[in-house]
RNA sequence: GGGCUCUUAGCUCAGUUGGUUCAGAGCACCUGCCUUACAAGCAGGGGGUCGAAGGUUCGAAUCCUUCAGGGCCCA
């Protein structure tokens, strides 16, 4: 009864013969033409496809295209209206059945068959959805969208992070619609359009009934208009038509441009939502804030991913599959669940939501009351501060500001989980296995109160950093280490600050750490326990520092560092860059098995030294490479080389 | 269908302007330790030709092209 057409397509020579011809609709007979477009499936069905625009989305694009009659038969809770003839006024669903038995009785009907295809529900109700036509109301987009357009992607006013939302928010932005702003919806706000008349332009806009009535009366010229003539559109707004003020409104900024709150809160700073909703309201919130105050509403945009369950599905009610979050923080603690998660949530991307990551977080909570419980169980003297726990405290404040001036680097270009990831790094590497066990005093006995004091302060410093990410265990432990008024809690306390890093010290560390890791390995490849002291012997070729001795000593239980001239005879041997370093052992050590060993490092360290030397000569990469490049390469040269002699040496000492 | 995006260790993922923070993290795995803060731990270790094929470059996980396979959005 809506069918205006019968379309076929022009290549299908069945039907050539009907070019140009009309058909009668049966039951309502009416004449309708038979057109041609490539649209038509030839395969699907007959090949002939009757064209319904009134109430198919394609239908409609295709009856304008062959400007085709439009005819809505429904009413608009879906029964017929008088296009359905005798049908009118009874339900879609009935007269579907209906119909076909009238079909078959005056004998139209030739043949039934199966179809599935996909018919739109409604996703509260499940209701079969009809397409109908109606009249909307829109919001004009295209110069509204320029300055917004440009603050992103020209002037960076406004910047997203990460920044490959750019290219998506550029392509809306671009190719922007106009905005269909009226829903049909009984909540919301009603639409402030009031018909005075059936006509199409029959209608005024105004904030009030009693300004519209005015406006009504001009613009209708009947000076008797009475508000009871004026009925007020029923839509109301989408609910982003509200949304899109919100940088505005939550100051009061539309109703009153100029009031206090808003004129030192607007612009904000930062917005963070999730990437779904950036054309939604992200755009829009800008576009407003163009439009309306003449400035962009906030200066970043931070986008999150959106949690996913392990099968990467979105956590939704229906599924059930989202975790309990109260469950979840009686299990790990706030703490633990926030940094399990942020953990590896990095800007923009999904995450996979796995209850290990929480446990993760837990693990690094406890990591740190434990180091916590560690520092405030020692006795504290007034003892001279041994030279390791001087060089540790150095050490780690080097460190600890080299790792925070990375810290500022992740937060400045809004890299959160990069950020804890350095944290968490210095705080359970650095901090725990490294500096804690260097100032460790032995077993029940005192700590010297220069290097307690210094390592408290360092701990204040590290829970400063942990506290974004866990107020609750932090505060504690801050509030535990010694009395605290209000004033002095963490939350409050200052954020520290940056200043230029000692980096020799970190280097010599560095050479200290990688002597300690040898001794460890062969204590470990040999079975010695961590109590058998050790004396160690050094072919310091490398002339490295001595002042890290005491701490390798302390780390490794080495009693004495000897300097020797000499490759040691009847030694465990490990080597740090060309230095050589020599563990005597009593009883036979296995010459062959070390022979192998250095045997094995040789070759993969000459392997290096051609791949450096092949770089180095290709003239392309020393004329075009920046000197800082070259520089490095030579200097891997250079210690490949060193390295090479020392183990020739030994190799040969092994006979 | 259009646009965007992703593919890196067994798993989940970082990797910023091409070059020493470049092949990484956590989990998992293997080995040894109930060492005196922490076995929810410590110390070692194995594991990836960075989806495939081309190209640009002195140099590519990173830039370009094509292909394969995922994901997101489409008012």
């Amino acid at each position: 009864m809506g069918d205006s057409a019968i379309c076929i397509n022009p290549k299908d020579e069945r039907f050539t013969h009907l070019k140009g011809k009309k058909a009668i609709v049966p039951l309502c007979d009416r004449v309708i033409p038979i057109i041609e477009d490539t649209y038509v499936d030839m395969e699907f069905g007959t090949g002939c496809l009757k064209v319904t625009p009134a109430h198919d989305i394609n239908d409609k694009a295709l009856g304008e295209k062959h400007n085709l009659e439009i005819i809505d038969i429904f009413n608009e809770d879906a029964s017929l209206n008088s296009f359905g003839l005798h049908y009118q006024g009874k339900d879609r669903f009935v007269v579907r059945k209906e119909i076909s038995k009238e079909l078959e009785e005056k004998g139209f009907l030739i043949k039934t068959e199966q179809h599935i295809n996909k018919v739109g529900t409604s996703e509260r109700t499940k209701a079969v959805i009809e397409p109908r036509l109606s009249d909307q109301w829109f919001l004009k987009m295209e110069d509204l969208a320029k300055p917004a357009l440009d603050a992103v992607l020209k002037t960076n006013e406004v910047k997203l992070f990460p920044k490959k939302f750019e290219n998506t928010y550029r392509h809306w932005m671009e190719n922007i619609r106009d905005w269909n702003i009226s829903r049909q919806l009984w909540w919301g706000q009603q639409i402030p359009a009031f018909y005075f008349g059936d006509g199409h332009e029959d209608f005024v806009v105004a904030e009030t009934m009693e300004e519209a009535l005015e406006l009504a009366k001009f613009k209708s010229g009947k000076a008797d208009l009475t508000s009871a003539d004026l009925r007020q559109d029923a839509d109301v707004l989408d609910t982003w038509f509200s949304s899109w003020l919100w940088p505005i409104s939550v100051f009061g900024g539309i109703l009153e441009p100029e009031n206090e709150e808003i004129q030192y809160y607007y612009p904000t700073n930062d917005l963070v939502t999730g990437p779904d909703i950036l054309f939604f309201w992200v755009a829009r919130m800008i576009v407003s804030g163009y439009e309306y105050r003449d400035e962009r509403p906030f200066e970043n945009v931070y986008f999150t991913g959106l949690v996913r369950d392990k099968q990467r599905r979105k956590m939704s009610k229906s599924l059930g599959n989202s975790p309990d979050a109260l469950k979840l923080i009686e299990d790990y603690g706030a703490d633990g669940v926030r940094v399990g998660l942020l953990l590896s949530a990095a800007a923009g991307n999904d995450l996979m939501f796995d209850e290990s990551l929480c446990q993760q977080g837990k693990n690094f909570a406890n990591k740190i009351w434990n180091g916590f419980r560690l520092v405030k169980g020692w006795e504290i003297e007034d003892l001279p501060q041994p030279e390791a726990s001087k060089l540790g405290i150095e050490w780690y404040t080097a460190k600890f500001n080299a790792t925070l001036l990375e810290i500022e680097d992740h937060f400045s270009k809004y890299r959160i989980s990069d950020a804890l990831m350095s944290i968490y790094k210095l705080v359970w590497d650095d901090y725990s296995s490294w500096l804690l066990e260097i100032i460790k005093p032995a077993y029940q006995k005192p700590i010297d109160k220069t290097t307690f004091n210094a390592v408290i302060n360092l701990f204040e410093q590290n829970l400063k950093l942990l506290h974004p990410f866990m107020p609750f265990l932090t505060e504690e432990v801050w509030q535990h280490i010694t009395e605290r008024t209000p004033e002095e809690a963490l939350m409050v306390s200052q954020w520290p600050k940056t200043v230029t890093v000692n980096e020799d010290i970190l280097t010599g560390f560095n050479f200290a750490a990688d002597i300690v890791a040898g001794v460890r390995t062969i204590r470990k490849e040999k079975n010695i326990p961590m109590k058998e002291a050790l004396s160690l012997s050094v072919l310091n070729t490398e002339k490295a520092s001595k002042e890290w001795d005491t701490v390798i000593r302390k780390l490794t239980n080495v009693d004495t560092i000897d300097y020797v001239d000499v490759a040691v005879d009847g030694a465990l041997t490990f080597r740090v860059k060309s230095n050589e370093y020599f563990i005597p052992m009593e009883g036979a050590i296995d010459i062959e098995a070390e022979k192998i060993k250095i045997a094995e490092e040789l070759k993969y360290t000459k392997g290096f030294l051609m791949s450096v030397q092949k770089k180095l000569s290709n003239e392309r990469f020393v004329n075009n490479a920046p000197e800082q490049v070259i520089a490095i390469e030579r200097k891997k040269l250079a210690d490949a080389e060193a390295k090479i002699e020392t183990l020739e040496k030994s190799l040969a000492s092994l006979g």
